[in-house]
DNA sequence: TTTAGCACTCGTGACCCTTGAGTGCTAAAC
DNA sequence: GTTTAGCACTCAAGGGTCACGAGTGCTAAA
């Protein structure tokens, strides 16, 4: 702790900072307020000589003279770092989730929805819950099936071991027969189970005996253009949920803002580079305004956390919104559904390493 | 053609919607203007006399006495049927948009994503693509895959005639083995392929030799519920492009506006309902504000098209934006890619019923 | 039936004023 | 030295007034 955050100043951090963002509407503090509301023991005079003070540290700071003041991001960053309570989930709401995420359980594709419908009707609502698939950075072939759609036409699916799928459809000039079709898949699937993309392309180089035919060439050129696009788009397509509440808050009063969001969250901007860094943090990582250097989110904090394992298959799940947020409880929602989606992605894959 | 509307008005209601809809703000449209600016025959009273005839035919209307005339739905809609002028893309935009579909045309995934970027950004820009998947309102089943992820989890691939693909991990209590998964998926190819969701019920109910395993009942009650889910989502999800350039139009200088485009897109009100009935019309349709009678709708118009065949394959492409919206150019667009989309499906399914 | 002329309407933007919340400072009290 | 009362000062927000000008609607003449 610097030695002039005396315990009075940190007290009244918190309190202003408590105050501001649990507020319907972005109103500064002021110190009569905070003595009335919380009924301090000295008077505003003190405060007001301790908020200069606090201000004059970088914590606080205010629009103009005759102002209250509001936190800047280093005082949300003191608040989150030192001051703040944590505010757990009840038992009903964590029983709630669990409930809701039981229900879909197989469902993988419907977790994102579901994980980003809980975060954003979890109260404190009015804030956008982000999440990404889940995914594993190198993908392995788990599966693959070449089905006959007619003479001509193939359909490709492949299965990737962290529960991708691939579809695409191939033309051929040689009619391809479904019988054919499965040999070949056969055969694909024994050699190349568990492989990653490079091994796919060793495969190719020397496939031993039979040679491939053209066709199976394509097929597996078509493979591995498919596996590294998809690695390649890891934090592609963040899905959201909770956008219009949260636009319902004051601090969208303006359209311009309005667009930033929409740039944030529909073009990936702002978003998308904090994703890597949460795939391999443990823990709940708390961005505050432009503290990554990312001018677009100057006025945006996002909460994130990893649920998976760092390296397997993983995701992120999180909170986006103004940087007047409501730290302590966002927070917790996070870590706790985070927590919830860890364990049920433990028992589909096994609590060893995906094969 | 209503008596009432001589040539002079539906030379000056076309003029004046022209102009309104091709200016970049949305400013009405004065006597004077027109006169300068077309250089008309007769003079500014004449034109205010014709503009007052034709909002008393309900074809135009103004905000307050000083303003100039602005179009009604019912103009734009005399418009749209009798007065415009269609203006076709060039050759080289229509090679442009081929050479681009040409490149993805195996990932039917990425269609949709195509489509809606090159609608929204062949210009006029300033409006919103949206696109629904290619789908078959009676799914049947063209493929099921077991795979063994480890002993007591198994994925549960189902690829329906129309392409969409849904997985779904299952736990057994029972250990499955390889083999095993692929003699039952096996079975079921066989009894399965094409058939309904009704059919499947049957087969549930008269599996005939050998009976149907706790697993295997299970494994197909997971497929019926699928389908099931499948066929109710039809029009689900819209896939949207071009929104953040659409809401830099003045059009959306208030919040209140933006709120309205973002319900209308996220939450699919508005949109969804006007989809079932573009599957089963040909041609391009064009909703103007409120005619629809959805109140959300009142100040937006939808240019929609069909792609794909009636009652098989096929979902919908089209155009959404402000009723200000330049229709002669976005009704080109729509229908050029609706027809380009057509032909490339019935490529991929064959130019008979897809089996 | 068309047109010139002109009064009238009404939204827009500039300007000014008042109000009140809240600070910052000074000087006295503890 | 620290705290506090008292008060002058600042500044955003809201409201009222006014001038401007674009554009219509009407009347009367062509």
């Amino acid at each position: 702790m610097a030695p002039d955050m005396t315990e009075r100043r940190q007290l009244i951090l918190k309190l202003v900072i408590q105050e501001y963002i649990e507020s319907p509407k972005p109103v500064a503090v002021a110190s009569e307020t905070l003595l009335k509301k919380y009924k301090l023991q000295f008077s505003s005079a003190t405060i007001r000589n301790e908020l200069a003070a606090l201000e004059e540290l970088g914590l606080l700071t205010h629009l103009h003279t005759s102002a209250g003041r509001i936190p800047t991001d280093a005082g949300y960053r003191y608040f989150v770092e030192n001051l703040m309570d944590r505010q757990a989930l009840t038992a009903q709401e964590q029983r709630t989730i669990q409930h809701q995420f039981y229900q879909v359980r197989g469902e993988l594709d419907q977790w994102i929805h579901l994980a980003a419908a809980v975060l954003a009707h979890t109260p404190p609502t009015h804030n956008t819950a982000v999440v990404t698939p889940p995914r594993a950075y190198h993908v392995r072939v788990k599966h693959i099936e070449l089905i006959a759609i007619y003479e001509t036409v193939v359909l490709l699916v492949l299965v990737l071991h962290d529960g991708t799928i691939k579809q695409q459809s191939l033309t051929t000039d040689v009619p391809q027969q479904q019988d054919e079709l499965r040999r070949i898949a056969q055969r694909f699937n024994e050699r190349l189970h568990g492989v990653t993309v490079d091994k796919v392309q060793q495969f190719v180089a020397d496939p031993g005996e039979p040679p491939l035919s053209p066709f199976e060439t394509t097929v597996l050129e078509v493979i591995m253009r498919a596996m590294q696009q998809i690695e390649g788009q890891i934090d592609d397509k963040v899905h959201h949920d909770g956008l219009l509440e949260m636009l319902r808050r004051d601090e969208f009063a303006e359209v311009e803002r309005v667009r930033q969001v929409l740039q944030i969250l529909e073009e990936g901007k702002g978003i998308g580079p904090l994703i890597p860094q949460a795939l391999n943090s443990d823990g709940v990582q708390v961005v505050i305004g432009g503290e990554h250097g990312q001018d677009t989110m100057r006025e945006y904090s996002v909460i994130l956390s990893r649920y998976g394992r760092s390296g397997e298959v993983a995701g992120v799940v999180g909170l986006f919104g103004p940087t007047r947020m409501p730290y302590p409880r966002s927070i917790s929602s996070v870590r706790y559904i985070s927590t919830v989606m860890s364990e049920l992605l433990a028992e589909l894959y096994g609590d060893r390493p995906a094969s």
